[in-house]
DNA sequence: ACAATAGTGTCTGTTAGACAGTATTCA
DNA sequence: TGAATACTGTCTAACAGACACTATTGT
């Protein structure tokens, strides 16, 4: 057993929500290989200071752009002999979440992008780094089937929310048409609450109640969703 | 950045259903570390052989047991610098599921065994290897909610299966009872097929019509379990 | 008063789940 | 013929989805 060892990195692709539309953060590798080429963010584990991976994760983005997001967790592992320049290496890969407007003002102080990653990469940039688009793709679609049982795009907005905007980040992210009424009693109307209540927001017209997520992470048993796809 | 990579391996969680309870294929392992304690089948990634994790996670099983699961996907990345005496490692966590008779054969013809793996790895036996009990139990954990919403305990039945069986397979992993009555049309009377009809199975009074899958690994828009939980 | 958005009540078609009953085999 | 298992038809309560309506704010 003489071989190299693979190289062992983590890679987030994190994501929030514009103008309805799934963005990810990618900013210009700074050093070889693919330098100048976008990338996720991402980085080497250091085992002499991350106790696990997800430490890693939270690290690597803390570095590079000095926040927490409002959701992270681990969803595959890219692992081969392709994937890089040089040979054999690994990536576990996590899914993040954060509210657009922090992130939008993060991403610029550090001299990263936001880009539509919706419709299989084709509005990325060409060229991004390795398998990073590949990568991409695949979370953007674990996202999506895992919207349809959870309260996961909830950790698109920022607390508190109303239910037109939690009802909007289903619609974006789904794709479809969502009638209100029967988003509210969905929601509001189960054995085990979802949302906490919390002040109201005001913005337009009459002011509407404020809530934040309980219960992350867990499954329906049903699809959350009533709807009519959305037209083109 | 002169410190050691960390290794990375694969491990595999093999199960079957074996009188209506999960059991998990283990091995006493070889040689140092652990030696002599049951562990799972698992090995470290050889980047000159493999082309990617999944290849090795199909070749540390061929090489131990000389078999292809009837089902195998990657589920999770377990990695800190904790889980083994010699500090930090990586493994690539897969599920697989193989059809009770072919694996018990296997299995004695290797110098394995067979343990329930339910109840939280109770009936496990003492001081596994590493912290493959922890593994275990996150796959068991991660397959029971799978199975409310795909037809992946299909996998534990060889083909051709009847509905009898298949809903059999369901009651075990979800602790459940469910009406044959309505598990038949839930499953025959759908707009896209789930099973392919083939020949019939003859066993005990009148014969069944036998199936086998189609369309794997897809995801349902409702729970598929009528039922009260199982008495205990 | 009006525009705008929040929130409620009620109807209807679909379906999950319960259950009674029929069909086909083997001994 | 009876035991055992496979399969079908139908009823009912629950609920998803549609939609009309009322409520509360700012201008």
């Amino acid at each position: 057993m003489s071989h190299a060892k693979p190289d062992l990195t983590v890679d987030i692709v994190l994501l929030t929500l514009i103008e309805g539309r799934l963005h990810v953060a990618l900013s210009p590798r700074e050093s070889e290989p693919a330098k100048g080429k976008w990338a996720l963010v991402g980085g080497t584990i250091h085992p002499n200071v991350d106790s696990d991976s997800t430490e890693a994760a939270l690290r690597v983005v803390r570095e590079k752009l000095d926040i927490a997001p409002r959701h992270m967790e681990q969803v595959f592992t890219e692992a081969n002999g392709h994937r890089t320049p040089s040979g054999w290496s690994a990536s576990i890969v996590h899914l993040a979440l954060h509210d657009p407007k922090s992130l939008t003002e993060t991403v610029e102080r550090h001299a990263m992008q936001l880009f539509d990653a919706e419709d299989g990469g084709a509005h990325l940039p060409k060229g991004l780094a390795f398998d990073h688009k590949l990568l991409i793709n695949k979370v953007v679609q674990l996202l999506t089937v895992k919207a349809n049982y959870s309260t996961i795009v909830g950790h698109f907005l920022a607390e508190p929310f109303t239910l037109a905007e939690f009802q909007s980040a289903y619609e974006a992210v789904l794709d479809v048409v969502i009638n209100p009424a029967n988003f509210r009693q969905k929601i509001l109307k189960r054995d085990t609450d979802l949302l906490e209540p919390m002040d109201m927001v005001h913005s337009f017209g009459r002011p509407a109640r404020g809530y934040r997520l309980i219960r992350h992470l867990e499954y329906f048993d049903r699809v959350l969703v009533e709807g009519t796809r959305a037209a083109a």
